[in-house]
DNA sequence: GTCTATAGAGGGATAGAC
DNA sequence: GTCTATCCCTCTATAGAC
């Protein structure tokens, strides 16, 4: 199963937007990753700017749709707000590369592609009312003594989205252990399950 | 009280910069922000790197000494990480500009001034392990119930760092309550703050 | 201390052969 | 689908007049 050319370029230029952001990689430093000329892009994206726009928002989606799709059956929001937590952290790990270009270009695509700026906003909004959603009717069951639901999804979520920033495998230990400890520190203590 | 030119182009700068990255904006759009000519910016600067540098270093050496100068002398840690809490997301409000610069453009200085890089690093790194020491130590004095001083101490500078990501004053309110909410979830909940 | 003028390098993108 | 060749533009930085 062998991936495409153009799936090769997308993600050489995931790796290297991340590494070094948008605009201090040339398309001739993509192209070199590839192992082909410059020009050759062209065949595959017609700017630039159209690269950005792949990386950001095809993995965005994919993400967003991901955790939405199977918000799991559990019955209790602990539960739910856990798994959705847990599996967020795993995920931003395994797509750290297009994960950091879509949280850290957005004001390039902005300027240059408004109309893929507003669907990338829209799905985070998307997201973020959802986790939103749970903590507030979570804690209307009872389930969570938590007293700002907005305040605290977003602090929640600045939280899990700044782990790659830190985080190094060889010296920290296995993502999941750390998956694990922010959803014991987001369900337990900062939505304040009950019992 | 009028502030020298130098001031102003470092300010200018790192509003663009801030808005923009360091590698969209070039020297005539800082130049024309001040209303030079974009040769004479080297009468004060002698590239474009070490404006970076200067805004990048000064602001945070600034933002570092000015929250462990005041270690303030309240006999319970509790009560210092809340005020050491509070000051840091009102004083990342009030310095916004310059700490995005700081917290965004960091492999930029990795690459073109290692020693500045490493002077970022070791000064952040002060201030994290103050953090980290305020949380154990209360911990071992049995004012906090926090199960992981270091992974908490992460989750809490992700958390606060983030808040001008999506804070806008008009519409979220004075950032004093917004600071007064974070040191609450971080004191009470995260940390777990017993009595 | 600010200007005009320009050097020198590298950027994104296109044309057209194969 | 990839190449060579190249256009045109913008960038950082410098030289030297005022």
């Amino acid at each position: 199963m062998s991936i495409s050319r153009r799936e090769e370029v997308l993600h050489a230029a995931a790796e290297l937007f991340a590494e070094q952001g948008f605009h201090a990689v040339g398309m001739r430093a993509i192209a070199d990753a590839v192992g082909v000329r410059g020009s050759s892009l062209y065949h595959y994206f017609p700017s630039k700017v159209d690269l950005l726009h792949a990386i950001a928002v095809d993995s965005t989606r994919a993400f967003i749709e991901s955790q939405l799709e199977d918000l799991n059956p559990s019955p209790d929001y602990a539960s739910r707000v856990r798994k959705m937590m847990f599996d967020h952290v795993v995920y931003f790990h395994e797509h750290r590369m297009e994960e950091a270009v879509g949280l850290r270009e957005l004001q390039e695509l902005r300027k240059h592609k408004p109309e893929a700026y507003t669907e990338l906003q829209t799905l985070r909004r998307t997201y973020q009312n959802e986790l939103e959603r749970l903590i507030t009717e979570g804690r209307d069951k009872g389930e969570f003594s938590c007293e700002d639901p907005h305040i605290t999804t977003l602090a929640i979520l600045g939280m899990v989205n700044t782990i790659n920033d830190w985080y190094r495998p060889h010296r920290d230990g296995p993502i999941e252990d750390i998956a694990d400890i922010y959803s014991s520190l987001i369900v337990e203590r900062m939505l304040g399950k009950t019992a």
